[in-house]
DNA sequence: AACCTAATTTAAAACGTTTACGGAGATTGC
DNA sequence: GCAATCTCCGTAAACGTTTTAAATTAGGTT
């Protein structure tokens, strides 16, 4: 275990000294850098962490709490992996680590998080999946730990986010079932307390207005973010007396219910209901028809993610905070098709 | 930010009662002890990490290797995401934390660990996707960190390893098909440096020895492990003369390859062709007819992970070295049938 | 030769813990 | 009443770094 001061013996020379060359600082002779860097090679020496953290208040360590339980983040999803490798090697860059600190669903996300912060093991912290009322943004502004939020909040207070552009999304889809002729648009999101889906919804609203259509609450459905929740939403779909002739679906997996329901009934997307799902998803590409979505570039996202936790770690909380919308592209497929006509 | 001296200063104590009233030491009044505690609450005292480990040597803290940009650890499975959450759940019982350390496949994974060892924030690491020669095996031992191999690898020396017990998979396989008549069984297994390729084929071998059938070389095939390496499989099957009657899968996305590129020639799995998938993946479950595969307790084997690796953290190096093997157990599905009759 | 400056190095303090050791009272045993 | 024991607490060293301030050396300039 060779530590700076078995190396500053092995060269005779001061730790200080050993240590300067090592860091790049000035004030040490060209000749001695030489050497010590040498010997460092040789001895195999590596800086002891602990030693480095507990003197300099940094670790040099970017967090992410990767939420598990959740299929949207680690599972079934391959999302969070390409974000996550594009965020590596952008803080690999700078000379920074990277942890993902898996919290489970089951657990109190608050008192995880509590945890991690006392330890102060990480710089600066990204966190995921934020809800509408987020009360680890509260705790992090507390205890003065730099983070950005992957995600919008209503949660009061100026903090740095970086969240998709879901009103885009919900603008663009409506545009695009307008132009088809639809005018009864229905749409389905997830559970109230995840703020994309409100954004979501918001902006279908706001585009309905724009297109001078009604908006009709009964069109509005609440369903879970899962195959499961696509299926129920086909039910209630089916169950219409003036069945929509168009569908938003604010969660990717929830297309494959929505699919294997219609088809039970020998419906067909794209000829008997238009449907426009939500991020572009591996997992989709066996639909049949193929279903329009968003996709983005993400790892252009992950190296934004990466860029942005670097410079808010670095500035500490007097950063200018500033939210950021990341823009989204309409993929057009084979879900989509003029509105049947009325029989 | 109130450190240990604050506390001490607070209550008028010593730093060193403080700490041992903190950590449950003997040679401290419970009265003491009582309004220590108190004190540490309410000004919102947490030990600083830092300096913990540095005195300690430990970091009470498991680490986990994980690589990105490759399918088969983050994305488009869950399975890692259970096994993740499983552990973590063991981890926190014993107080210890887990971390996540995102290695891009594009990186050199030796550099990678190298890397993280040096920093030893961590007392013991979980690698997995072991290789058949995996040189990292050799720098753990090397530089005397702790570790857990979550698969085999041939690379020799003594340490821990949990892997699947693919050779009971590949055996169990044979066994049902020979069971059902087969006497020609394909099997494709992923590239030949994964080890558990290796062992599957072996397994493989063994067993159709066992039920005295003939070992066919060029029923052997090797593809990329994900759907388009099905894809080739498939392509391959067609292309042979005497058609095998039934196939072997080495990886679970190969099957929605062999069953798109068999269903486009009008084929029918479990009717013209027997398949067993290997491991359960959520993903394959709208593969139509039903495909048998093998599952396994995923939680269960997180739990056996967090404890190994528990327990190997605690005794270092001199822990006595044992590898396991982790049981599947066959799922019967529709994708088995009888060999079509010769024509 | 004495002094100044610049270049390089050493010595020492500090970061926040834990723990071995010693000491002061209080209690017990004779 | 004195020594021995026990309980509780304070002191100080140690972990491995980085950095500030002081010290040394070398190279001029008077």
């Amino acid at each position: 275990m060779t530590g700076i001061r078995a190396l500053a013996r092995h060269l005779d020379l001061s730790i200080g000294t050993v240590s300067r060359a090592l860091n790049a600082k000035p004030d040490v002779s060209a000749e001695t850098r030489q050497r010590v860097l040498e010997a460092a090679r040789e001895l195999g020496y590596r800086p002891n962490q602990a030693g480095r953290a507990l003197r300099n208040g940094r670790t040099n360590t970017i967090g992410m709490v990767l939420e598990t339980g959740n299929a949207s983040t680690l599972g079934g999803d391959t999302f969070f992996m390409h974000l996550i490798d594009a965020m590596q090697e952008t803080l690999a860059e700078q000379g920074l680590d990277m942890v993902l600190l898996p919290c489970r669903s089951a657990d109190d996300p608050i008192e995880f998080l509590k945890r991690q912060v006392a330890r102060r093991s990480v710089d600066a912290l990204v966190i995921t999946a934020t809800r509408r009322q987020d009360a680890r943004i509260a705790l992090l502004e507390d205890d003065g730990i730099p983070f950005l939020a992957l995600g919008r909040s209503e949660t009061p207070g100026a903090y740095p986010w970086i969240d998709l552009d879901f009103a885009g999304v919900a603008r663009e889809s409506v545009a695009q079932l307008a132009r088809l002729g639809h005018r009864r648009i229905a749409i389905a999101a997830p559970r109230r307390d995840v703020n994309l889906a409100q954004i979501y919804i918001d902006g279908y609203r706001a585009a309905l207005q724009e297109h001078g259509l009604p908006v009709d609450e009964t069109l509005i459905l609440r369903a879970s973010a899962s195959e499961n929740g696509g299926l129920a939403v086909a039910e209630a779909l089916l169950d219409m007396p003036d069945r929509p002739t168009a569908l938003l679906l604010g969660q990717e997996l929830m297309a494959i219910g929505v699919y294997s329901r219609l088809q039970a009934e020998g419906l067909v997307p794209g000829r008997d209901l238009s449907i426009i799902g939500f991020r572009q998803n591996p997992q989709l590409r066996f639909l049949d028809p193929s279903l329009a979505c968003f996709a983005l570039d993400i790892r252009a996202l992950g190296q934004a993610v990466g860029e942005a936790i670097v410079r808010i770690a670095a500035e500490g909380q007097d950063e200018e905070v500033t939210g950021r919308i990341w823009p989204m592209t309409f993929v057009l497929a084979d879900s989509l098709c003029p509105p049947p006509a009325p029989k």
